[in-house]
DNA sequence: GTCTATAGCGAGATAGAC
DNA sequence: GTCTATCTCGCTATAGAC
């Protein structure tokens, strides 16, 4: 019993500090929000994670998993197309940002700032994954056989993620320039969704 | 000779106080760390700017102008066609983005920390001058004459905007998936340009 | 495991000599 | 205008009772 309460506790914080890392990054966040947020006293945040770096340490490394490792499978299904990769990606995450539109800010925000070994230390090899990925070879593939044209893959994935990704960073800002309610902005990112697979695919097929 | 000597002092503040908030935000960054990069006593950032809080603002007043100002021109253009107009956005951003990385990263964080009233209470009236802007004009009067694709022109310039700037947000994750060294990452980011211009027209005038 | 009280420190801000 | 010394406060972290 003992267990599970203090499992509680800790889901509480973890999160706590979740919502509030994103929204405030690191060296905005207070310790004393987060115990706030998860209606625990402050102290059990030391008592469970030691101090302040740490907990954030155990939210990146969720926070980049999350942003990166969701793609992983779509990029290597064996039975759909680059076609319908390209799709799902975008589908993907449109929705994903939906929910969590924290957290791409967040995790490229908190790389830009601590150091890069911080990022290296943690070693994800999503670049090897992405780089030899099923979805690049069906590209590489297509564009040798001249039934699409001949681009930088990376180049292409790149596209996908900016085309869906900065919206929503420049989120207040769209609002504010078109004068949008939030069904407006709503239905703007429907559109967006349709927008940006025929924008990309329509470039890539055209001879 | 007093007033030159303290403009050239309040000059060397603004200068370092841009590099440093722009680098680490407002939470992040450190009076102490301004005073060093400027070689400047630190009693001297309030002697001329009383507080942090007003030396911020001067910050990001200014980068909120620079990042969003220099477009204006541009897109207001009577001499230049739509197609040039998105070339030349694409090429001012990028050229833009490689001087000062930092910058729209520092600006969209700091609108979506600080209240959205603060952003508000800078009235820079950018949303009527996009939407009202000839680039928009132009694009609408094509559409009607049936010459491009009927396409909503605030999805195409933020897909502008998206293509260009959101590389360099996320510099550390790309240069570190594709394996990438300084040169290759100022050749891709040449690429870029061209593939954002073809991209974006070629799906425009399809149709 | 949870709480209260408080230590310790870093950072913004000010006082006052020069 | 510029510097040194110092105040003050907020925040992280710990001690210790229960």
């Amino acid at each position: 019993m003992e267990g599970l309460e203090s499992n509680k506790t800790e889901q509480q914080i973890l999160e706590a500090a979740y919502r509030v890392f994103q929204k405030k990054g690191k060296a905005g966040a207070r310790m004393q929000e987060i115990a706030d947020e998860a209606g625990i006293n402050k102290s059990m945040l030391h008592y469970y994670f030691r101090n302040k770096d740490s907990l954030f340490k155990k939210i990146f490394l969720q926070s980049i998993t999350e942003f990166l490792g969701s793609v992983i499978p779509l990029i290597n299904d064996q039975e759909t197309t680059w076609e319908e990769k390209i799709k799902g990606l975008i589908g993907h995450y449109i929705n994903f940002m939906r929910h969590r539109p924290d957290l791409p800010f967040f995790v490229m925000n908190e790389i830009n700032q601590n150091s890069v070994e911080f990022f290296n230390h943690l070693n994800l090899n999503i670049g090897s994954t992405l780089m030899n990925s099923y979805f690049f070879i069906q590209l590489q593939e297509e564009m040798k056989a001249g039934k699409i044209r001949n681009l930088n893959p990376l180049q292409i994935f790149i596209s996908i993620l900016s085309n869906v990704i900065f919206p929503f960073i420049a989120a207040p800002m769209i609002k504010r320039v078109g004068k949008m309610s939030d069904e407006d902005w709503d239905s703007f990112i429907s559109q967006r969704e349709l927008f940006t697979s025929e924008l990309i695919i329509n470039y890539i097929v055209k001879i």
